[in-house]
DNA sequence: GCCATTTCTCTTGACGTCAAGATATTATTT
DNA sequence: AAATAATATCTTGACGTCAAGAGAAATGGC
């Protein structure tokens, strides 16, 4: 019994017509994300980045070495126009993480690559983020997440396949 | 297989010293809440609504007769802040589908209550939201949609009994 | 009854995002 | 070789959100 139950018994009483189930299952996916990305803002938050600057930083990071993508191939992972990557690379420039280089193959593009200071404190970030979710799934049985990743892998692959 | 098993692969490859299973059930709800987002802002622009109005809307709609609740009652339920929410009936104002009206019991606050406008708008609009909710889940078969909503359920209270 | 505290809403300034368009470069066609 | 189309990034302006704090009114303790 969550506050979903209660907004679905809202809409049974005065919309009694419509079948709100979809909405439910939709509705405790949205406020999970909410919840769940407020929680992951403050392990961000004690390494000085945010949700956006994590995100680049750690794309970088798993891309292995040399650590350096460029912007197109970033967003192409994350799920953002090229306005926004513009913006996120400036404010990680300007922090001294990640420097833009020319690009010798292809002068209308640049490289983004993480700087010593970047590596290290995406590398210690990461650490913390992993505890963190790590200690927020405890909420669930092993067996039941993996129930639960099976079914929001095949939910997904609807979205990404399109 | 979807892009986050993608993900996990790189930081085992790079960070091999770090479970990241629980990256990528956290992960898989943060994208798909993304990826239903946008698909239900294309419902509610044919309304002329965004996420934000649409949800004031709804919540006043769903609350029954007289269709009216102050700022505070509203954010309760939408996890957002005050000034948010004074932003949001601003504009919901503006396009003459709520009144904000004084409370004779406590002159601090203010009644928030749909038009006959904005009642015409929000029963079109939830009715249309909900078809296109009903589309999305389809992806998942009636059983699957059960057991996810379950354990999404047991995941959501953890953070909502805090 | 009075004062401190709490409650409720609004204001301000900053931030991250997006859509649309501008610019520069590369690729393709003729 | 020139003209056209496609690609990669950046710029601009608008929007929704939040945190912090202000102002007004209600509440509780003395």
């Amino acid at each position: 019994m969550d506050r979903v139950d209660d907004i679905l018994a809202q809409w049974n009483r005065e919309r009694p017509d419509l079948d709100v189930a979809p909405m439910g299952l939709i509705g405790r996916i949205s406020r999970l994300a909410q919840h769940l990305g407020r929680e992951m803002e403050k392990t961000f938050a004690r390494h000085g980045l945010n949700y956006a600057s994590f995100d680049v930083l750690a794309t970088l990071r798993r891309s292995g070495p040399p650590h350096a993508l460029s912007p197109g191939d970033l967003s192409a992972t994350m799920m953002i126009t090229s306005g926004t990557m513009t913006n996120r690379v400036d404010q990680l420039e300007k922090a001294g993480l990640v420097e833009r280089r020319l690009n010798p193959d292809d002068r209308r593009s640049f490289i983004v690559s993480l700087t010593e200071k970047g590596f290290a404190t995406i590398d210690a970030a990461v650490t913390d983020h992993v505890a963190t979710q790590t200690r927020i799934v405890e909420t669930l049985a092993p067996d039941e997440r993996t129930v639960l990743n099976v079914l929001l892998s095949k939910f997904l692959v609807g979205f990404e396949s399109e």
